[in-house]
DNA sequence: GCCGTTTTCGGCCCGACTGTTTTCAGTCG
């Protein structure tokens, strides 16, 4: 079985955390880091990659690592990560993932006093034998022995951002009603929309910092305090959440907001740039530096009150946070070709959604009035197919009666309001559709989805894909890689055949809002858009508070480059049903 | 190990906080 992309960015994180264990060079284990990083998020399988050339292509992969990619592909292993393995223990890498541990205390604890494990670990600091290695004390002892207990309570994986946005938005509003407190914003991979959220960052302009932190580390919901200083502070919410709070001068508003919202990589990028125009960026100003980087220090220095002035400063256009992740955005903003994302206030109508008639928590009715008053212009009905009998799927006859209780509805809404009739229709584990093609044909839109057989091959699983892509009543493939964040993966598909297919039926591909799904995920958005795929922004609602979800969807898309041209639900009512009318195979 | 609109060699972002130190190393973002 072909080892996946995670699979393989998995083994380079590894190898560079056992490289720094190791004490190489830093910008080479750093090089491996990178690459795995970026291997994780990539829209296509590696081997396509290989395939076309384009390999080292790839931002961070070169001549060494892409060598250790076609190995991997090839044979499932590679040379050099097993001699790794003979000579670090791979079990300190779970050492590693405690925080406050990193390389140099894992090879510390491992040489000095042969600790391997994680359990041999909080044995060693509960009898108190850390304490008389180099650097460490009692206290080292207890912090180490909490963050372990953190760990085995809530792991390290990143928490889903509609869990973790809700419980930064609360605190943040909290902190915006103290004194002192001039401006408040999200930063950090919040603010950038990721998909998961790894910590909290808020920031916070103010002259007096010191009870705005007092505040912040003694509010209620903190489980225990990581760090409390004059400008940074971090809390472990009851949630497990990290949440990180800085608090600036507002004169230093422009470039904090611009630093702590990252990416990583971005900041770099832009930090070279400014460099190669003579200053060095930090998150309070840029400041002049000598032909020899040093600083120049009777220059006068600059500062920003505004991201914009910032980006302008350096000869850029201003870059949506959603871009900011090195992967074009800088090249663009200096060109000044960045697209105009589509906005929440682009959407004008909401196409999956589910009602009691299959297994929403809202009538029909209170369905449409629900998602009428949230502004729409039109929105399409679309329950669960026969066979989906847990979620109490809709039999032809059952479809047919809703189909007249739609119509009905939609008269009495008047020319301002369009409420049309379709299905969320099974992709069966053969193949074939859940309805027949005479049933499909009576309806106004067709979401085809995978529910079930999700384990299948990627041959059975392209297979069905495809199948529904070629079917002409279908006009939407539904949450199409079928993912559950931290529960569930991706479908194994070919998605290079999949998006062809999309592009020649011209079917549109959905990005599903709910923050469970996000799926499409922002780089196969990104992928689609850019072959010309029709897309969708819905929020397969099956309660009323899941019609408010739409933003997630949105920032995913933005995060995936989307304009509102490629978006079917962002056109008027009159675009849409052209757009539709358009697809109808000729009678 | 990667990378190049001054470079194919010589760079590679920068600072806060903590715990251990007597001036700093490690970790983190």
């Amino acid at each position: 079985m072909m080892l996946s992309n995670r699979d393989i960015a998995q083994i380079f994180c590894n190898i560079a955390d056992m490289l720094e264990i190791q004490g190489e060079n830093k910008f080479k284990f750093l090089s491996y880091r990178r690459a795995g990083e970026t291997l994780a998020e990539l829209p296509r399988s590696l081997q396509a990659y290989v395939d076309d050339g384009t390999l080292e292509d790839i931002p961070g992969v070169g001549k060494a690592i892409g060598e250790k990619i076609r190995e991997l592909l090839a044979t499932g292993k590679l040379d050099f990560y097993e001699q790794l393995r003979a000579q670090v223990p791979e079990t300190l890498l779970d050492i590693m993932r405690v925080n406050g541990v990193g390389a140099k205390k894992a090879k510390l604890f491992w040489e000095q006093l042969g600790i391997t494990t994680l359990a041999e670990l909080e044995a060693a600091a509960r009898d108190g034998k850390l304490r008389a290695l180099a650097g460490m004390g009692e206290k080292s002892e207890q912090k180490l022995l909490t963050a372990i207990a953190a760990l085995a309570q809530h792991g390290d994986t990143r928490m889903p951002i509609g869990k973790a946005k809700p419980i930064v938005e609360r605190i943040l509003a909290h902190l915006l009603t103290l004194e002192g407190v001039q401006e408040g914003a999200l930063a950090g991979s919040l603010r950038r929309g990721r998909a998961t959220i790894g910590d909290g960052d808020i920031l916070i302009a103010s002259d007096a910092p010191a009870p705005i932190m007092h505040a912040f580390v003694t509010m209620d919901g903190v489980a225990r305090v990581l760090a409390h200083g004059d400008t940074k502070s971090s809390i472990e919410h009851v949630s497990g959440l990290q949440v990180d709070l800085r608090v600036l001068p507002r004169a230093h508003w422009g470039t904090a907001l611009q630093y702590f919202t990252g990416s990583k990589a971005h900041n770099v990028k832009l930090r070279q740039l400014a460099l190669e125009r003579g200053y060095s960026l930090n998150e309070s100003a840029l400041s002049p530096v000598g032909a020899d980087k040093a600083m120049l220090p009777d220059a006068p220095k600059h500062t920003f009150d505004s991201e914009e002035a910032l980006y302008h400063f350096l000869g850029l256009a201003w870059i949506p946070p959603e871009l900011r992740e090195d992967e074009g955005e800088i090249e663009q903003a200096r060109a000044h070709t960045l697209p105009k994302l589509i906005t929440r206030a682009d959407i004008q109508g909401d196409l999956h959604m589910h009602t009691t008639w299959s297994d929403g928590k809202l009538s029909l009715r209170e369905m449409v009035a629900e998602a009428h008053q949230r502004g729409h212009r039109y929105i399409v009905i679309t329950d669960h197919s026969q066979s989906a009998t847990i979620a109490n799927g809709l039999s032809v006859e059952r479809l047919l009666a809703q189909q007249a209780q739609v119509r009905q509805l939609n008269a009495a809404y008047g020319d301002s309001f369009h409420v049309l009739h379709g299905a969320e229709v099974d992709i069966k584990a053969d193949g074939t559709l859940d309805y027949p093609d005479e049933v499909l044909a009576q309806l106004d839109f067709v979401v085809a989805s995978l529910h079930v057989a999700l384990t299948q091959s990627r041959a059975q699983i392209t297979q069905r894909l495809l199948n529904a892509l070629q079917n002409p009543h279908v006009d939407l493939i539904g949450h199409p890689s079928a993912r559950y964040i931290n529960e569930r993966p991706p479908v194994d598909a070919d998605w290079d055949a999949v998006f062809a297919m999309a592009q020649r039926t011209g079917t549109a591909l959905e990005i599903n809002s709910n923050p469970r799904r996000l799926d499409l995920d922002a780089p196969y958005a990104r992928r689609a858009a850019a072959l010309g795929i029709p897309l969708a922004i819905n929020t397969d609602a099956h309660d009323a508070h899941m019609l408010d979800l739409m933003d997630y969807g949105v920032i995913t898309a933005r995060r995936g480059w989307v304009t509102a041209e490629h978006v079917i639900n962002a056109r008027s009512f009159e675009r849409f049903m052209a757009w539709l009318a358009a697809r109808q195979p000729a009678v």
